[in-house]
DNA sequence: GTCTATAAAGAGATAGAC
DNA sequence: GTCTATCTCTTTATAGAC
């Protein structure tokens, strides 16, 4: 249980953890065990340093949750408002879109994954859900728009297609690690294509 | 916080309580809060109990957790083990496999619930992984089989087919509610239908 | 930026009565 | 089948020194 400290990105020079070394070894250890099930000790062992460490950097346990949250949603909202979620026939942009949340779920594997695990027990979780929703939301009128313009299949709700797509795109989390055998573009690629067309030949 | 007890299927005329009518309201309140955020009097709170009814019915907390993890366990294993998976092209033993799993999945939604949010931090919760690992092999071999047969695209690997297929499914358990407008066969087909088909017309 | 020590609250679980 | 009372351990967070 006290192994090495994990490898946080350098921060060349001084001794001791910033803010941003602290979360991201963080939310690793949240990822791990779970939000809840993960105690601030658990969190500072990690770094080999006390409890009280991490309250020189942040408030509470839940601040580094909130600022984790914050990365993930705002990567996600990003690829929603990006030139290519903007123009184009509406099949084409849904396409960008998947790829540009596999892109975004891979660079930010680990506030993503926290992100896909929150349940509403706090304010601060509840603030994420309701970002969550309203993500959510502009997929579906993205799929909505596809049926309309006939790119889409109409025998499916759009509601319950734009789940099953993000079911799909958010599962991810729950198996891909980075520096493994499939690479980031060659998952949106494969992503799309079972999404889009099938698994079927 | 302190609303009416859960509705919980009745037992006829005798006071309090079975072991069985205490795991369907505790794995209902898991769901909501979290496994590790549920404290054993939330769980007991909710019956208008105190926390030591509980453990007559229980030996710990996570005896209850196992108790659940088995039901949903037992029941995707059944799927596998059912006739419809045993016979016929590859391909059409997968779709019964999808329609299989997603029955169960409304079925047992609590129970399944809970199976899919385990992260190994007991030992009760590794060997529910182990068995979900071995279910999800399973899956694979079925793919892999179903793409020697010509009838699933060749230029996805196959474990990767599989875990997008059941990222698909599993993501159900984040929104399906029963009673609601969508029925169950008719999620189903969905299902099935964006997982082989594509969303594309 | 990190430490030790400690406060205050909540956790899981048990004993024994009804 | 459920209760009250209690034990013990762990939790989040703070105070103040280095």
């Amino acid at each position: 249980m006290t192994d090495a400290p994990d490898p946080v990105p350098a921060r060349r020079g001084r001794p001791g953890y910033d803010r941003e070394q602290m979360l991201f070894s963080a939310v690793r250890v949240f990822n791990e065990l779970g939000y809840d099930a993960t105690s601030v000790a658990a969190l500072t062992e990690r770094l080999g340093l006390s409890k009280a460490a991490l309250y020189h950097h942040f408030d509470s346990k839940e601040q580094v949750l909130d600022a984790s949250l914050e990365r993930a949603l705002g990567s996600l909202e990003a690829v929603l408002d990006a030139d290519e979620a903007m123009s184009g026939s509406a099949i084409d942009r849904l396409a960008a879109v998947l790829r540009g949340a596999v892109a975004v779920l891979v660079a930010e594997l680990p506030h993503v994954t926290l992100l896909l695990r929150v349940r509403g027990n706090s304010e601060v979780e509840r603030r994420a859900l309701t970002r969550r929703r309203a993500f959510d939301q502009r997929i579906a009128a993205l799929v909505r728009h596809a049926q309309r313009e006939g790119s889409v299949r109409s025998d499916i709700e759009a509601s319950v297609a734009a789940r099953l797509l993000f079911g799909t795109v958010n599962s991810i989390v729950e198996w891909y690690r980075p520096g493994g055998p499939e690479g980031a573009d060659r998952l949106a690629d494969d992503v799309v294509a079972v999404a889009l067309d099938g698994l079927r030949t």
